[in-house]
DNA sequence: ATCTGTTATCTGTGATCACACATAGCAGAC
DNA sequence: GTCTGCTATGTGTGATCACAGATAACAGAT
């Protein structure tokens, strides 16, 4: 394989709008976006995690996601070790890497932490976010109701859906290390949150969910930052339990 | 430089002791460590922003590290990697890598999200926490203080202390996954932190944290979770409201 | 003296090679 | 048939090389 250059962006980032008056160039070029190749398997993997498309103690090889990818295997490497940084990954001590297993215990303490830093997040939301960023929060939720009363529900998509809205909240409270940490967490989580979605009737647990996105969008409303923090915790939990009922977690 | 062995343990793993019956050797050998290069920079880079030792702005080169380590750069780019992964290090756009500056804004995000994390693992520790465990954490204070009284007290053992304190009470939540979170998110306030106890005179503060620690203590062999956290959160809260009245930090 | 365009050096990024360890498959002994 | 030891293959890890871009030093023009 050749020596490839490291797509330094699609070249379309300078795009001239031309009524602007002729004072600078400088003003009217976009900053261009550097993206290396780890940048973009990390992110790849990342997407694979949380759309819940690797499996819990699924195996990875550095030189077969390499070859799927089409670069050598540094990249990988580099984008493997930051994921199992944050616990998205992990190494066996006989060196071979997978996605983690899921005991009871440790998503019972996600949850626990969960509730936690997006508590946090959604008390802090309802204080500081925008109109227009409670407008979008809203229209998540109306995107996921919408979902839910379809005739045949497409749990994936009511999943996305349902992603769209927390992050918009949390997104919304201009935490940006908080938002860096609960993105963490999701990434944890994914893999189980979607095996579950992708398997199981989950009617009664998205009328529950929607009851507390309307507590949710009603606290956010007002303004009232402990009601938008007691209805995200009451989601958080509830949907722990309804995976933890179902019995597909070990130990 | 020759290929060198990838450090396979110290060799001294596998003690004997002698006077074990001669059933099996199996049972008597301790499990090896597996330590990469990258395990070692990473914990070198670890101890030297938790311990203060860069300065927040400061730069790195993975060349100069890696000559001064004695490895090649493929180890400290592996160690860089998920350092910057956890926000404990950054690229700038230019592709240098240095210890993130310190805004106001970003500590005091920071500190909120410490009183929530740590404030959980103080109230999860007064629950779950053995008797050893809580005599270990009050072996800190009693260190931590035994440093306050000294005629000549030595900042930065009272700042390890300190740390330690904090650590061992965590540990006690028995949360392995919140432990980490912890974890990373000193080894993001470690440079600053360090950096102030350096320079001034710290005198009062140590006075308001003996204090915190000592409701601390009570509320653990009152087995009172909210104390605890209390206790815990008054700790960070007014360590917290120190560093921002010096005006040490940009922004 | 200040600014601009060029050049030299250095740094991160990616590819490739080399090696130690782990696992699986297989042959041979009991 | 079951177990032991060897071999072959594949894996992560580390070293080394190659290259693009960035920074800084410098020369020339105004």
């Amino acid at each position: 394989m050749e020596h490839k250059t490291p797509s330094t962006g699609d070249g379309d980032a300078g795009e001239v709008r031309g009524e602007e008056p002729a004072v600078t160039l400088d003003a009217r070029v976009g900053r261009i976006v550097r993206q290396t190749l780890a940048d973009q398997v990390y992110g790849d993997l990342k997407e694979l995690l949380l759309s819940g498309r690797a499996a819990p103690g699924e195996r990875f090889t550095l030189r077969g996601l390499a070859a799927a990818i089409g670069t050598s295997a540094m990249p990988v490497r580099e984008a493997v070790s930051r994921l199992v940084a944050e616990n998205a990954l992990e190494v066996l001590p006989n060196r071979a890497v997978r996605v983690p297993l899921m005991s009871r215990a440790r998503f019972a303490e996600l949850r626990l932490i969960r509730t936690s830093l997006e508590g946090l997040a959604a008390a802090t939301a309802a204080r500081e976010a925008t109109d227009d960023e409670i407008a979008e929060v809203i229209r998540c939720e109306r995107a996921f109701a919408a979902e839910r009363d379809k005739k045949k529900p497409d749990g994936a998509a009511a999943m996305r859906h349902n992603k769209d809205l927390h992050f918009a909240l949390y997104r919304a409270a201009h935490l940006p290390t908080l938002m860096g940490m609960i993105e963490g967490l999701w990434l944890q989580i994914g893999p189980v949150l979607n095996l579950d979605f992708r398997a199981g009737p989950e009617r009664v647990r998205q009328g529950e969910a929607h009851l507390h996105h309307a507590q949710l969008v009603a606290a956010l409303k007002a303004r009232d930052s402990d009601a938008a923090r007691d209805a995200l915790v009451a989601d958080i939990w509830s949907a722990g339990d309804f995976i933890l009922s179902r019995d597909v977690l070990p130990d």
